[in-house]
DNA sequence: GAAATTCCCGGTACCGTTCCCGGGAACGTT
DNA sequence: AACGTTCCCGGGAACGGTACCGGGAATTTC
């Protein structure tokens, strides 16, 4: 790379001194109109640039966002694309990390961005994070943060988050009114928030609707397709099969879906299934997947937004919790025709 | 924040120079066994880490890669996973940006990453981009960068590619042997590298087939689903209508389903479908859509490479180009028993 | 006409780190 | 005893930019 232009060339060929170049440059008073014009001039004569790397060290920021996500799938590239919407316009620029669920890499990603000196975090943390020592950390630091999608227990952070709980309420709550009686529930890692969260919605449709919960229709299936599969043929094998099936993820009702083909039986009829995300795919499918949508646009918008109102406030804010409203999209997967 | 623990905080305690410190962290010659033991130790109680940014400022460079793309769909993010694995590897991090097709965004995203003084570009060009200038300045600085998948006219650039028109090829062939008579071509915007490319290879199988080709065959739709299925519709409503449709994109490829379907065609005994990226919905759909699969976790990686080398190696590399090859995934759409 | 004000500009320190150079102390070599 | 080595260490400059301070010249004010 050749070097390039610095703010002492410019001053070194119109013979005066830097000072005066960086002033005239921002634009800022105490210069004359005839050296402003000659400098603008010559600056962009020589496509000069100013450092931000020099402005950095200087100024102790760098316009940078960390930004840690569990992987690019649906849901977090189009958070992402919210968020860098927001930096954008903020005058920030993002530094993307994915985690691939895996919590090794995430502390790794977490020391690299900090050594980058990145202005703070915003993070959806994987599946896989059961330890948060690297999280509390930079929040020892007073390193601004914000955590969207995926919560993090016993810790006081900014959050932007979907009411978990509702949207699977939602969902099972639409089942039972479609007539289901006995209603699955294909949960993510145990120690997944988002997944716990949903499942006590779940939960908590079944009492409002009288029915007895059956402990055996919980099942654990990680975000994994093949695996939710597995599971589904498991369920459909047992003498009292379900006749609903509400997912934590449209990956996992994919997978539930292949099953219950495999297995000759009919959606609905059969056997209901709602997702969740509304990742496109469920539209396209026969049946089409009902799906509880989530705003992942919006909610790497707030989560930026918040983040650098974050970084503007001096005095330390109250930790915020951001929740949204999911809407349950019901398509052919679960509508009984009555 | 918090300010970080300098190498001066501890040359201070330990009533020792800067320079001294600097030489322990590093493990360099010219320190004593026990200064150097108390350095460490003293640097792990602080939680010290050296301040990327003064050595970026005095190194002049940063250790960041830009990396520009369209958007972060499935074949964008999973090339962005295959840069961020081999970049995280050869420890530099990366700076995402989306121009989301939109040449206007790209300018800015050039500019920004300029300013934060990347050390060079990994480049996917939108589709709407025409003029080049803010490429050429790049290259006019020596910046190095590198292309995938998305190639540039008229530029000596690094490229990774993927031989397009081998994939339109295997696909207009396979239909061919299928039977297929008049085979039409779903394109993308007519100044996009790869749509032509792969228009290439579907005029070269029908040649090679000895198929006469008709340009009102040939529709260009954008990367627009909907866009696509309007455009399927017209086809359909032909008197002669296609019995086999070759597309550069399986979201393409999806829109021109529903068109097909809604027709109340059947797929592939009416009219036989090729879709383009072997997305993992292809093969969900019922039918399940024969795709061309790309190598895009490869092709990142390749790139990312290809971009380190070039970092590294100080005499100018002559630029090179690297192909990747395609593979026909057969399907449904597209498999005709006979 | 002296004083005050305005208009411009330059010098210097600083941000955190590395690199180059120089030099003192201890040791070994004749 | 004089010299050469080796081992350690510190001082300064540099990277590119901004902020603060001080000051000369021109202009205004009384």
């Amino acid at each position: 790379m050749d070097k390039a232009a610095t703010i002492k060339d410019i001053a070194r060929r119109l013979h005066i001194s830097t000072s005066t170049v960086s002033r005239a440059m921002r634009d800022q008073p105490d210069v004359n109109a005839d050296t402003k014009k000659a400098v603008l001039a010559l600056a962009e004569e020589l496509d000069y640039q100013p450092n931000k790397v020099a402005l950095s060290l200087l100024k102790k920021h760098t316009y940078t966002i960390g930004v840690l996500v569990p992987n690019l799938d649906y849901f977090c590239a189009t958070a992402v694309k919210g968020i860098d919407e927001m930096a954008l316009e903020a005058g920030y620029t993002v530094m993307v990390c994915q985690s691939n669920e895996s919590y090794g890499r995430e502390v790794v990603n977490v020391r690299r961005l900090l050594e980058s000196r990145v202005d703070g975090f915003i993070i959806s943390a994987s599946s896989q994070t059961k330890a948060f020592d690297h999280f509390k950390r930079l929040q020892e630091k007073n390193i601004p943060m914000v955590f969207f999608d995926r919560e993090t227990p016993d810790m006081d952070t900014h959050r932007v988050v979907l009411d978990n709980a509702d949207g699977a309420m939602q969902a099972t709550e639409h089942l039972l009114q479609q007539g289901c009686k006995r209603i699955a529930f294909l949960a993510g890692p145990p120690a997944l928030s988002i997944s716990n969260k949903r499942k006590e919605g779940y939960l908590a449709a079944l009492k409002k609707y009288k029915t007895k919960t059956d402990e055996s229709l919980i099942v654990h299936c990680d975000f994994n397709q093949q695996y939710a599969q597995v599971a589904t043929e498991e369920l459909l094998r047992r003498k009292k099969r379900p006749d609903g099936i509400v997912t934590i993820s449209d990956r996992i009702a994919i997978g539930a879906m292949l099953a219950i083909k495999e297995k000759g039986l009919r959606m609905p009829e059969d056997i209901a299934l709602v997702g969740f995300n509304n990742e496109p795919v469920t539209s396209l499918l026969s049946p089409s997947i009902s799906s509880v949508d989530q705003p992942a646009f919006e909610m790497g918008k707030i989560a930026a937004r918040t983040f650098i109102e974050l970084l503007n406030s001096h005095e330390k804010p109250p930790v915020s919790t951001i929740t949204l409203k999911p809407r349950l999209i019901i398509r052919e997967s679960s509508r009984i025709k009555v």
